[in-house]
DNA sequence: CGTCCCCTTGAATGAAGTCAATACGCGTGG
DNA sequence: CCACGCGTATTGACTTCATTCAAGGGGACG
């Protein structure tokens, strides 16, 4: 939960009234396992889920067997405000690693954010932020070469999992398989195998086991034409902070 | 406003009042010039947008000049509900046609929607069929080849023209020059004239001028991998139809 | 009737995919 | 403790799809 408020705060400074709002999201919490998928595509979506630790990916696959993720889903994120308002999900979700999340009803879900108006605007900031992502992910798809791809990727984790605190200076947690990167990047396995071999031997990015370290975000930056714009971190809704110290 | 009217209406029922309501929203009316920018990335977004007449896209320009068109709006979409929480837009949004839209002040929508909330619920509807979208583009870049790609988006555009009244049969206007086509499905204009070269020599399209007749839609489908469920149109949310006849 | 924009076509090049074999790392069980 | 097996990573040779460069054509409009 910790990590959801922290995120939050990247908007608007929350009181510790709507702090402890929050906090009754907790009640509801269920783990997945490696590779479970949590919810879908067909499946009726019934709860909010907010991610409290683990990584999971929102993926969706065409007959023939190709798969695309369409998102990572870290810790602090919440998977989709408001779908119950659609019949199915048009999509999967599955965890890539063990994963905690918190379900949240929708009646609980109104009942806070009616009480807490700040807090639902830093929620639509979450979700504004969500599509802007995976607006840049269709750049990313669209216009950037492999190189490019993968440095941009490797950016926007990079930095969206420094928001949540999950970073430890220039290194973080990369669970993600080569295989998993091809499905988000739309390469084969072995062109983001050779892909990463670039980086390294370009001294961009150390990725070793699940721990991934850039020695230089700017450079990486630079390299995957990476402008973190689209992020929305610096406190935009600063008008609507509390006066409440 | 009637292209709205009739796209709402494929998720719930309106009622006569709502209609009425919504009919404030087309107070404010604006012209745009082909190629005009609505709005530019960095500018504040100070109003909600709806689409009454033509085409815009919504699109990012890398510094080297790559420019990805990341959205279509068409007659009946709303530009970005709740965007005003964002103080500075991350992308642009361009003309494609000569253009009408509504401008609606934050306040007036706060308002109406605020009396109206069978309404709002069919705007969430609208907003999250817009994201869906985004994450089935974002399948198209990654996964489809360009014949596929070019199918993909036509049976996406001709359907969503249908749903607001503007096919006349198997075919629609289709304004879109071929160097946007590529901005789009990030091809080159080069390889997209050669796509379509043999998308007309099998039949799966006739394109000439600014027409275009898709004279087998369920093989256009068929070709391009496309599943329309993502586009939610199945009156989804029949169960919150007014009562009213 | 010329100009501008858009579409079309050909030939050469290049980026990424395919196929297939091999190597590594790690947990399990003999 | 070592052998085995499985998932993941790596590498090489070849193919294919898409880009690049460059030139020409066609139609709308002043």
């Amino acid at each position: 939960m910790h990590h959801f408020v922290r995120k939050l705060e990247h908007f608007v400074r929350l009181s510790g009234e709507d702090k402890v709002a929050l906090s009754r999201f907790g009640s509801d919490i269920r783990q997945f396992r490696v590779r479970e998928d949590v919810i879908r595509e067909g499946d009726a979506p019934k709860v909010l889920r907010l991610m409290m630790s683990g990584w999971c990916c929102r993926y969706k696959t065409l007959e023939d067997g190709r798969r695309q993720i369409v998102g990572f889903f870290l810790p602090g994120d919440l998977c989709d405000l408001n779908t119950f308002i659609l019949r199915e999900m048009d999509h999967s979700i599955a965890a890539i690693t063990p994963v905690t999340l918190a379900q949240i009803p929708p009646d609980l879900f109104n009942e806070v954010t009616l009480a807490h108006p700040r807090l639902l605007q830093a929620l639509w900031w979450e979700a504004l932020v969500r599509e802007a992502i995976q607006r840049e992910w269709t750049v990313n798809l669209g216009q950037r070469d492999a190189l490019e791809r993968v440095a941009h990727l490797l950016c926007e984790v990079f930095i969206r999992l420094r928001c949540v605190g999950l970073t430890e200076g220039n290194s973080c947690e990369f669970p993600i398989t080569q295989a998993d990167l091809g499905d988000t990047t739309g390469m084969t396995t072995v062109h983001v195998n050779r892909t990463l071999q670039e980086m390294r031997a370009r001294g961009l990015i150390v990725l070793k086991g699940k721990t991934l370290v850039i020695p230089d975000l700017d450079a990486l930056q630079q390299v995957g034409l990476f402008n973190p714009n689209y992020l929305h971190l610096e406190r935009e809704g600063a008008h609507l902070d509390t006066n409440e110290a």
